[in-house]
DNA sequence: GCTACTACCGTAGCTGACTACGGAGTCAAG
DNA sequence: CTTGACTCCGTAGTCAGCTACGGTAGTAGC
């Protein structure tokens, strides 16, 4: 057993809070290592590289109940059910990107049309969001 | 004046929930009309408009604070302010569509590794996140 | 003038992922 | 043996943008 840091320790070596670990431990994703009788808890490697799984999902855009369905496949046997969860989350993304780049055209148009509106009295940006469709 | 309809006639001209109407009222988007002594507000035309205006914005990614920023330069005379407001939302936009980008290709890369790795023991999104980088 | 429907108003709840707080207990150094 | 840092634990607050609830008051139709 290697269980030697607290959860100061633990948060210090992976970046993550002490109250952010405490959060993941009520959601389920971190499990409470036993309390010693009156004592303190003591965590170890396994919930180090937990945690870091938990970053590096979170950094590809899964949500916490998401990534707890991806720890429940921890052993990596069941490829399929993994697999199906980031094709769920790529459509999302893919949803999302589709979505942002037609804001981001919209808003890139009504920008180059202030810019060629010097003279006029009114803005396209404002005027714009009052008359069109 | 042709300021006639109730809240819920409002309501019902613009798709915006009553609640939300008074959602927006209370943030300071929306003004109250008066209320006749023991009566009922009565909303118009500039009601109607305001609504429009606000679901607009809204729909190219404008936050309701950055909303009432637009509103209070409602009258077109100020392009440089709205449009500087523009062209943050712009970058910010565009900040989260990279983003989403980097997360689309690494999952949309997991995925294919996991259609390639059938006969293999061990899920690739799986190892991916236990131990890259 | 009764009934059904709204309006009014303050407040509380929802989502997701934290973050903060307060009071009690524990532990190690000096 | 005291001090100060840390842990434990429950609960409450944060952000944005709503959405819901509950009690009271006003209004429209018959």
């Amino acid at each position: 057993m290697s269980e030697t840091c607290t959860i100061g320790g633990l948060a210090r070596q992976t970046g993550v809070h002490v109250e952010t670990i405490r959060y993941y431990q009520r959601r389920g994703l971190v499990d409470e290592p036993a309390r010693p009788p009156g004592g303190i808890r003591r965590y170890g490697e396994g919930h180090i590289r937990r945690l870091r799984f938990i970053r590096r999902a979170q950094a590809i855009g899964f949500s916490l109940d998401e990534i707890r369905e991806l720890l429940r496949l921890d052993d990596g046997a069941q490829c399929d059910e993994a697999q199906a969860l980031a094709e769920k989350r790529l459509a999302d993304v893919r949803g999302k990107v589709a979505e942002l780049q037609r804001i981001e055209a919209a808003l890139a148009d009504l920008v180059d049309r202030c810019d060629a509106a010097d003279g006029r009295v009114n803005c396209p940006l404002i005027e714009s969001l009052q008359d069109a469709g």
